[in-house]
DNA sequence: AAGCCCATCTTGACACCGTTCAGATCCGTG
DNA sequence: CACGGATCTGAACGGTGTCAAGATGGGCTT
């Protein structure tokens, strides 16, 4: 059964790491047929395996979902880390920051939308995304206090701002797309323009104007 | 069939304006139940119908969710033009206005929820809401006029400061009932002080800190 | 090296969903 | 009063999430 496909090296189980196989599949169907086409079944049909299968390594469809979502915000880090990692002016690394957040979204749309459902739906995941070491968030949270938004003795107000320029980041990523912005971002001359003048409406974001 | 219910006056057909029940029911059941019990079938149910019913009313389930964000928009105008007519001050009229916004996001998530997945899908509604003439938009817009955000002559900038104030208002809409902001509502004494706090270091809304 | 055990995968089934279509029903109109 | 067309029903199709029971085969014990 099952072509044993003979160059992947020694499979430790029947499939051989089929979690990751199934992963890949859903990945693949968002990005080719949106949240839309997403279904237990077409992953497992995509990972070539039973309706069943996916049972063996997700408790739920959910918690497939979920397990998207932690993929997803890894990835959203990596990416805002390496683009904080390319700007060195404390101002312009928020505003980069701000960018990169936006365009993540704008590349992966149907995964960020998985990535904000399971944050809604659940209280699990997004601890893990907010909250680690190496998160964006914390990634935000430092840049936040280089360009002196709130003095470091005032942690609450630091991590106000902090969620307020996350806020304004998701609502952005979410609204980028949006249809009626078409003329308006023609006007301007394109939506790389288009997105630095609403981000330099938005306080913490200012900076990003000069980056057209 | 069907009890004729006689004390509901003269119905026109079978069961009398069959669509203003299916719309009632959809939003029942979306306070009830949320997003994920909104099924066609479901609300056929509701309203006590045949599945098949819905049909003749609705072209698509898609409809159905498009007439419910239409709904949805049309309620979100009303109670924002309410709000802003009760307050003078411009400053804090466009605060109360970003309040307002998201205090109607959390009274009626599902349907909120509704709303903007209408929004990304669609391109015909959200013209209607953003251009309509006694729109959410543009009571918004004349409070940023007001304030001086951008003097007349420059409709760019002005229109931009206005989709920077919709994206906060959205994404702090999405996010404000994530449990990860739990601890920090309460060491602020209630999430009426930590809204008032997020809008404050969001420009435009700055007014909101005075009004906790 | 033989054999058992259990994780893994498959098959088949159930209930629910969106959607369609032929037919029953009932309203206003001629 | 009969007709026509809008309105609703019933049954059906393919697709979905989920589960229970059986087949399969890799790794551990002996």
């Amino acid at each position: 059964m099952k072509a044993p496909c003979p160059f992947t090296g020694p499979r430790p189980y029947h499939h051989g790491d089929l979690r990751r196989a199934l992963l890949d599949a859903a990945t693949r169907i968002l990005d080719r047929d949106g949240q839309g086409g997403l279904s237990l079944r077409a992953v497992a049909r995509e990972a070539g395996v039973s309706p069943a299968a996916p049972y063996h390594h997700f408790k739920d469809k959910s918690e497939l979902m979920l397990a998207i979502a932690e993929e997803g915000f890894g990835q959203l880090s990596d990416y805002i880390r390496r683009t904080a990692d390319m700007t060195v002016m404390p101002m312009e690394r928020v505003a980069a920051i701000g960018l990169a957040y936006v365009e993540f979204a704008k590349a992966h749309p149907a995964v960020y939308r998985v990535m904000y459902d399971c944050s809604r739906d659940s209280d699990a995941m997004p601890d893990k995304a907010h909250n680690a070491e190496e998160g964006a968030y914390s990634l935000l949270k430092r840049a936040m206090i280089d360009i002196g938004v709130a003095s470091p003795d005032q942690e609450t107000d630091l991590e106000l701002a902090c969620i307020a320029a996350w806020c304004a980041a998701h609502g952005l990523a979410e609204m980028v797309g949006f249809k009626q912005f078409d003329a308006l971002k023609a006007e301007m001359g394109g939506e790389k323009a288009f997105l630095a003048g609403v981000l330099s409406h938005l306080g913490m974001f200012g900076q990003a104007r000069s980056r057209a």
